[in-house]
DNA sequence: ATTGGTTCCTGCTGGC
DNA sequence: TGCCAGCAGGAACCAA
């Protein structure tokens, strides 16, 4: 999926369709996506106004004038996609499984070809304490995150740092993408323990992880199969990749070197991880 | 309390 | 060319 980066391009292209703007229809197509649509769905999103679109960590947040919230997640496949009542807008494809339309004409749909993605509905109180919500650990983007706080987080831990990184309760956002990049760029090999990576490794985790993040926000995320941005264009961080997905590849730093460092593949809780062939696997 | 394995769903790719 | 196993960005759930 989309993690923390393609996330936030999301809400940022939808906020700018979306506030100020009153949701005048919801189409729930299905009766359930990962979990089943919340009782009521389209009646208690009909007629509100959306005030403000939010994240947290890899969820979306609408915030509705009446102290609803709508929270949306996009799992492996999901995404919005925006059509302006002025623009084209072409029939319901495959998987289109919620529409909603907005006061001026407007049409966002939510497309997720694997069904992994979710809404809930809840209130503006009840928010901080929603079970998605409340175990989540810091903003990696955020002051709250800082070399003290991961390593507080990781100590004792046993698990290998990407696996520990994965953990939404350590750091919220990350998926298998940056995680990846991150450990690359913090030269921290993936199979380390997590309770190792306290102290130095720590202090280069952090800042690696927040610039990994900032960078891949800039490019508008990474579009691999399925993500896409709001009006249908394309993330290019992909391009930008150190080691996700370049097996066999030479390491960007030493790739002008006679005998660069290969990117390899390995698998860890069943998971690809991508690292370099030369990367310490002490724990 | 952690940790690892399984599962939800569809589609694409690579090997035979 | 066709078939099928394996894999894909997530994370809840369950058992140990």
């Amino acid at each position: 999926m989309p993690e923390l980066p393609e996330v936030e391009t999301t809400c940022r292209g939808l906020a700018a369709r979306l506030e100020g703007r009153r949701l005048d229809a919801v189409d729930a197509r299905v009766p359930a996506l990962r979990f089943p649509l919340p009782d009521g769905f389209a009646r208690r999103l009909t007629g509100r106004r959306v005030i403000h679109l939010g994240r947290r960590a890899k969820y979306l947040l609408v915030h509705l004038d009446d102290g609803q919230v709508l929270i949306g997640h996009l799992g492996m496949s999901g995404r919005m996609r925006v059509f302006a009542a002025n623009g084209a807008v072409p029939p319901l494809a495959r998987h289109d499984h919620v529409v909603f339309r907005t006061d001026d004409g407007a049409e966002i749909r939510f497309n997720d070809v694997r069904r992994f993605g979710f809404f809930d509905l809840t209130t503006e109180d009840a928010l901080a304490q929603h079970p998605m919500l409340e175990p989540l650990g810091p903003e990696p983007l955020g002051n709250a995150f800082d070399a003290e706080t991961l390593a507080a987080a990781l100590a004792g831990k046993k698990t290998p740092i990407k696996a520990a990184l994965l953990d939404q309760r350590v750091v919220a956002g990350l998926g298998n993408i940056y995680v990846c990049e991150a450990l690359y760029w913090a030269d921290i090999s993936p199979r380390r323990s997590a309770s190792s990576v306290p102290g130095k490794r720590a202090e280069r985790l952090v800042p690696a992880i927040r610039r990994v993040l900032s960078e891949a926000i800039a490019a508008g995320g990474s579009s691999l199969r399925d993500f896409a941005h709001t009006d249908g264009g394309l993330g290019y961080f992909q391009a930008s990749f150190a080691v996700y997905g370049r097996e066999g590849e030479a390491c960007p730093r030493c790739a002008e070197a006679r005998h660069p460092c290969r990117v390899r593949r390995i698998v860890q809780s069943g998971r690809s991880t991508f690292l370099l062939c030369s990367a310490p696997t002490i724990g």
